[in-house]
DNA sequence: CTGCCGATGTGACCTAAATCACGTCACGCA
DNA sequence: TGCGTGACGTGATTTAGGTCACATCGGCAG
């Protein structure tokens, strides 16, 4: 789970949050920080520890849970390469409001809470970038609570897919089994291939072993007050 | 909407984020908030403005929720008297994430962009206070999100009681209505009618005519692994 | 006292979506 | 070549909870 390999500046530099700092800069918070690797599946950290790190996602895809105690899992949001989670106990949360747990194989970046600690003393420009990272995903709860508040489970997917898919070709690709999709939304993978098989239908998709191709993004669009009462779905 | 009576910085100090601050602050802090006035059901702010502002709730109750497209509510909180809201678009964001609306008859203390701005440039503390606010924020809307994603809107109506009742008496009492109830639990006043009936059956709660009366608040404790199979509701 | 109105109670009904229970299909591998 | 295993497809059934349509009840202005 540890790897001692240390992190190049280089790699540091792909991380957005890094991408203004100063060479002198990366090279001290490089040092600082800690490889970490995971399998799929692996959990991160738990819900209601107080792990107070701040951690970056450098490769693979790391899934923000909630688990309640009636054992219904509620997926949060899907962090790929670049994203930043964790820190939440930092600034007087009791304790880790989610769990994180590896999707993929991930290979994570670690600046461990002491490191955190110091540095936020010394640096006034690094509690800016706390404040950001905090009303991004202030702003994404906000989304989260409505789409879970007031839509429907087929538009829960269908925002789902526009959001996590990769548009590195010229038709974007949703690498996600229905499961894990399932997962992500908080439903169960029936009614995930259920409307999948629907969106195939209707040419919007095509489903491969293991990924979705999104063959016409448009018709995944969010819903709207215009189309009132959907036929499909 | 506007009242030009000063604030005193007597009443000032009844905000908790302010007990600490020492009185040369709180003056200055006074001078330049805004005191303004509501009525119930007045539109505060909108989802999707940019007000930067702080506000603070002197009197009265106002209510933060999401309405999407669809036409459904989502209610995301209540705020009582000495709560904070607002200023998320300050950091970055790009506008509001949710709407506020006046519950009650309702006094708030506003400190306004401009003013924010210029503090929070000299005073590095007032960043740890947002800083604390935010993760408060955090902490409560990743619950919402799990409690939308996996309770039973029975449950939600439980937890919803239990959670702004007010205990002045030795009887903790809601001062709602189910219409009110329902719209912050984000269902129809049927459903919260219809549990609360039951409620009563049991001796948990008394209705009256716009409260609810807790005679039995250990009844209403969270859902858990241990009571699988819920006979009632 | 009467009429109005907002807050409640309650039954009948309907739909989304979870649950259960299978069957199929692709693919690696001994 | 057969077999195991993980991913996908699909029907039947059940249920929470939203929708509709009313009846009732308590307070209060005139």
């Amino acid at each position: 789970m540890i790897n001692t390999l240390p992190i190049k500046h280089s790699e540091l530099r792909e991380i957005p949050a890094f991408h203004d700092l100063p060479d002198e800069q990366t090279q001290s918070i490089a040092a600082v920080m800690v490889r970490r690797q995971y399998a799929p599946g692996q959990i991160i950290f738990m819900e209601g520890e107080q792990a107070g790190s701040l951690w970056f996602v450098f490769q693979g895809r790391v899934k923000i849970i909630k688990q309640s105690l009636n054992g219904r899992i509620q997926g949060l949001c899907l962090m790929n390469r670049g994203k930043c989670f964790g820190s939440c106990p930092l600034f007087d949360m009791k304790k880790n409001p989610a769990t994180a747990q590896a999707l993929d194989d991930v290979t994570l970046f670690v600046l461990p809470e002491e490191s955190l600690q110091q540095l936020k003393t010394r640096d006034a420009q690094l509690v800016k970038a706390l404040l950001h990272i905090y009303s991004q995903r202030l702003e994404h709860l906000a989304r989260v609570s409505e789409v879970l508040g007031s839509w429907t489970v087929s538009d829960r997917i269908n925002d789902c897919l526009l959001t996590y898919a990769k548009r590195d070709s010229d038709e974007p690709i949703v690498e996600l089994t229905h499961e894990k999709l399932a997962a992500l939304i908080g439903t169960v993978r029936e009614v995930v291939t259920r409307h999948l098989s629907l969106l195939e239908k209707e040419g919007v998709v095509r489903n491969e072993n293991g990924r979705i191709i999104l063959l016409n993004p448009n018709a995944l669009l969010p819903p709207c007050a215009c189309e009132d009462h959907k036929t499909s779905a």
